[in-house]
Formats: C-alpha cells, sequence, structure tokens
DNA sequence: GCTTTACTTGGCCATTCCGCCAAGTATCGT
DNA sequence: ACGATACTTGGCGGAATGGCCAAGTAAAGC
C-alpha cells in the first residue's frame, strides 16, 4: 500500500473484511436471530469445528460479535444490532450482475 | 464451503468482498464526491496504473461502480449512492477494536 | 482422580489475492 | 502513418486465506 490509508478507512476495511466470507457472512446473519453456540454454528455451515472456530475469532476481533462461556458451551452473539441495516444497504448496492460491467 | 450457501448470501458476499480491501474502498469513497478517472484514482491510492485497473475491474464486476470512456480518460463513478449509509453503517458495528475481542 | 464433551490453537498444504513489469489496445494530435 | 497518452490485459512471484487434522484446554459427570 503505497499511500498512507486513512485511519478511518483501515478500521472500515477490517469490519468489511471479517464480514466477506461465505460461512462468516452466514453466521453474522444466523445471529441476528438470537445467540447460538459453535456447534450450532457449525452445523450451519458445515465444516470442521476448528475452522468454524476461526472463523468466530475473526468476526470476534473486528468487534461485530460476542462470546460468553456457560458450561461447557460458547455462544456467540451480535455486539450491535445495526447489521440489518448493513446488509439490506449491501442488496441494494448492485442488483444482480449488470450488462454494463462488461469493458467492450 | 460445505454446505449450500443461499444466493442471496453469495451475492451479498460478491459485493462486500469487493470494497474489502484498502484501495478499492478509498476509491468508492472517492466516488462519492463525483466521477474520476482512471489517473485520478492512481494519485489517490498511489500504485502501479495496472493494479489500480485491475482494482476497478474487480468492482466494477461487483456492479459498485460504473465505467465511460471519454476521449483518451476512462470515467468511474458510483453506480448507487447507498454507498454512504453503508458506511455510516460499518462505522457504528464496532467501535475502536474493544478489549473484549482477547480470547483469553 | 479419569472420561467425555465442547471448544481453541498450531501446523501444514492448497488456493486465492495483490503487487509489479511487460505487452496490447484505443484515441488523439501531427 | 506515426507517436504519444491513457488505459487494460497477461504473466509471474510472494503473501495472505481457508481448509483439515492433530493436539491442547476447560468445564461437567462419574
Amino acid at each position: 500500500m503505497p499511500l498512507p490509508v486513512p485511519p478511518k478507512t483501515k478500521r472500515r476495511v477490517a469490519i468489511i473484511k471479517a464480514l466477506a466470507h461465505p460461512s462468516r457472512l452466514l453466521v453474522a446473519e444466523a445471529l441476528q436471530q438470537g445467540e447460538q453456540c459453535v456447534c450450532d454454528l457449525r452445523d450451519l455451515i458445515g465444516s470442521d469445528l476448528s475452522t468454524v472456530s476461526k472463523h468466530l475469532t475473526i468476526l470476534r476481533q473486528a468487534g461485530i460479535v460476542d462470546m460468553e462461556k456457560r458450561g461447557l458451551n460458547v455462544f456467540y452473539r451480535l455486539r450491535c444490532p445495526c447489521l440489518i441495516g448493513f446488509l439490506e444497504c449491501v442488496d441494494t448496492l448492485a442488483p444482480p450482475a449488470p450488462k454494463g460491467a462488461r469493458a467492450k
């Protein structure tokens, strides 16, 4: 990155990057309904438990989710209800891949 | 990706991924002020022209920007004004990296 | 105590991403 | 036609991602 990227933009990128993966976005979407333990989320995305755990770590470090251990389970929940608006906004950003995307 | 990811989520990921890079987000932010030619954007992000061009292709394919050739220049602009709301929403998603993100 | 359950962490491999350089294309000026 | 300008495209290395397996940790039950 040759030019200095403003801190505000850096923070935005960190958050956006955390959501830029199918499994992680799926998790974030699911957590809108309420907290879930890791095993539920593993069933949701269907990967190895270790993989799911790493995805959750990424979401946590981005400040998107919170964790809480209760008994043997670890429950994750959204730290910010704003995600709904965020996603609606994404949906309006581009209608299904327009022809105009072609360079020629 | 073991489990089938819903199409809606897939489309969302494609768009989010396109914005999940400092240079590309910087471009998107800059285009909020109005259209810019590629050389202006190269000055903004300070990379090789070919690199900038590839970033713009990615934004275009995600449907986030539009291009128009006029004379020797190619001008890019946002295809959707919604980006402002999108970014404000990102900003509220997580306050500056809280301590709670630590696993241990 | 030992075992089981529910994760997290470390390591490794395969794929993807991102940068530059070099070469190609298109338009303008002469 | 030729050269210059403004890109785009191809290729290639190096870095970052993402997946699994294996090993480690922590709480609950026996």
